[in-house]
RNA sequence: GGCGCUAUAGUCUAUCGGUUAGGACGCGGCCCUUUCAAGGCUGAGAGACGGGUUCGACUCCCGUUAGCGCUACCA
């Protein structure tokens, strides 16, 4: 049988490098057997899904050199591959668990299962669903469903015994299945959730190794009992261990920078990243860590990667970049790299656009515009002190800023500045007072060009960088002054104000 | 809290019962050099802890500890 692996992202943000790591593993595995390596968009929650980060994904995985057999961007004979148009074939396969009694229509309304889960917490019991609707026959599910009363569908756990996960990685693992609770499979709105969707398409998609991140071990039980209930074979499966920040906590960005595009906007060669992201499944030969994609695919093997989850070491990647920049390319071909960096028509074009009228000679380009080409910006702390807010304001300032850049939709300078506008609204400052900070932040000095339409054109990710960074030079801010600080704009709208 | 996964230097790793525990990044020193890099040489630095199994454990088993993950009508 032919060997067929997929990555599966959900198109719900930025393109993480996890993704990239995880997608990097099932390519080569897949290459090295002479096999496919698919595509699938798994976009089944409506409300976090974006067509515009799927298409950032899609680009961001390209740029690294890596190429899918089949996709939702180059189809394939299994298609769609964009699990919200395959919604008619989730519902015929509920509708197929729901006929052979392996799962089940719950009435429990939200209110009811917090109630529940903070009962049982109390109680000192996991928190699971407990099976209420379980018993409900069928004059009492009809009713309910003539009714018209919303329910979601729910996988039927058994309540004794236990599950063998087979992991290619780690070995059999078991599971109590009193343990393993009642997952929804279809949401009330008639919605797959990502458990059904997922095994219905790695099966009709005819995967045969599932390698995934480790946070899913605890989902397996759930996905054997789907493959069960479907009378299927369980494809291979295979968790792969999650990539650290320094501190060993799961690469997350509020400690590092976790987007592809960072790295890309800070000037990382894709190749470089490729290799560094390799480096955790393909053992080097002779002591050389220098590989292409094709090496990798060649010496891949996943008995070599270690399940300690590896720190994302900034300083070897720096390392490794440095050596592709200086190995593999002569002065034209870095000339080339360097202009579709960031030295291209339409970046030059916009960032001379904002010197124009500030400048007397064009020698006053450099220093007014070097922070275009620049990644962290090293900013003294003593820059920040002299305007009108305090230390703690600015601090404040910053968590609230880089909160907003999470929450704009789409990175222009008329979102960003109504997303400043709304913090200096929310923690009752002036605007002029404020944007000095960002201003020192973003551009490394108080006078520059106009902030918000630099801020767009560095992007969000290196924004966010250079905000994070602030940040700490200014001090830092503890969990919860952060948590206090963004109440601010969970709040609900003052009085006056409502649109 | 419950369940699960993991555990070689600061970091990435090699070792798959017998090695002076090897390499790389980073860090220190020296050389080269108009500076800085690059490059060469070199130094410090590791098997979490406690029990077993074995002639012999970093390697196998158990426990402890620690880290991480999951514990949603998110993936």
């Amino acid at each position: 049988m032919k060997v067929r692996t997929r990555i599966a992202p959900s198109p719900t943000g930025d393109p993480h490098v996890g993704t990239a790591y995880v997608a990097l593993v099932n390519y080569c595995f897949a290459k090295q057997h002479g096999g496919e390596f698919v595509l699938r968009i798994e976009d089944t929650d409506r409300n976090r899904s974006t067509a515009a980060s799927e298409n950032v994904i899609l680009e961001a995985l390209h740029w690294l050199g890596l190429a899918w057999d089949e996709g939702p961007d180059v189809g394939g004979p299994h298609g769609p591959y964009r699990q919200s148009e395959r919604l008619d074939i989730y519902d015929a396969h509920a509708q197929t668990l729901l006929e052979n009694g392996t799962a089940f229509k719950c009435f429990c309304t939200p209110d009811r299962l917090e109630e529940m889960r903070r009962e049982q917490r109390a109680r000192n019991v996991p928190p699971a669903y407990d099976g209420r609707c379980l018993s409900l026959t069928q004059a009492e599910i009809a009713a309910n469903v003539a009714a018209d009363l919303p329910f979601v569908v729910r996988l039927v756990v058994p309540r004794e015994g236990s599950a063998t996960i087979d992991d290619l990685l780690r070995g059999p693992i078991v599971f109590e299945w009193s343990a393993v609770d009642m997952q929804v499979l279809v949401k009330s709105d008639g919605w797959p959730t990502y458990h059904l969707a997922n095994v219905v398409d790695d099966h009709l998609m005819g995967i045969t190794h599932v390698m995934r991140g480790e946070e899913w071990i605890s989902s397996a039980p759930k996905h054997l009992l789907l493959y069960r209930a479907f009378g299927w074979e369980m494809p291979k499966i295979a968790h792969l261990p999650l990539l650290r920040n320094a501190d060993r906590s799961k690469l997350s960005k509020r400690k590092n920078p976790t987007s592809i595009l960072f790295y890309k906007r800070m000037g990382y060669l894709p190749e470089a990243l490729a290799n560094f992201l390799g480096l955790f499944s393909v053992p080097p030969v002779d002591g050389e860590e220098m590989m292409d994609l094709p090496t990798l695919v060649a010496r891949f093997g996943l008995d070599h990667i270690s399940l300690g989850g590896p720190v994302f070491d900034v300083a070897k990647l720096d390392w490794l970049n440095a050596r592709y920049l200086r190995e593999t390319l002569d002065v034209p071909q870095l000339v080339a790299r360097v202009r579709a960096w960031a030295f291209d028509e339409s970046y030059l074009t916009a960032i001379a656009g904002l010197a124009q009228k500030r400048i007397e000679r064009l020698s006053d380009l450099g220093p007014l515009l070097s922070f275009f080409f620049a990644g962290r910006l090293d900013v003294p702390r003593a820059a920040y002190e002299g305007g009108k807010l305090d230390g703690d304001a600015i601090r404040k300032l910053f968590v609230l800023v880089l909160a907003e850049c999470d929450a704009v939709g789409d990175w222009n300078a008329t979102e960003i500045e109504a997303a400043i506008r709304r913090v200096v609204e929310r923690s009752e400052m002036k605007l002029r007072d404020a944007v000095r900070p960002v201003y020192i932040a973003v551009s490394g000095s108080a006078q520059s060009v106009p902030l918000f339409e630099s801020m767009a054109l560095l992007g969000r990710d290196l924004v966010r960088e250079r905000l994070r960074v602030a940040l700490e030079t200014v001090g830092g801010a503890t969990k919860a002054e952060t948590e206090a600080w963004r109440k601010l704009l969970a709040a609900p709208e003052p009085i006056g104000s409502v649109a």
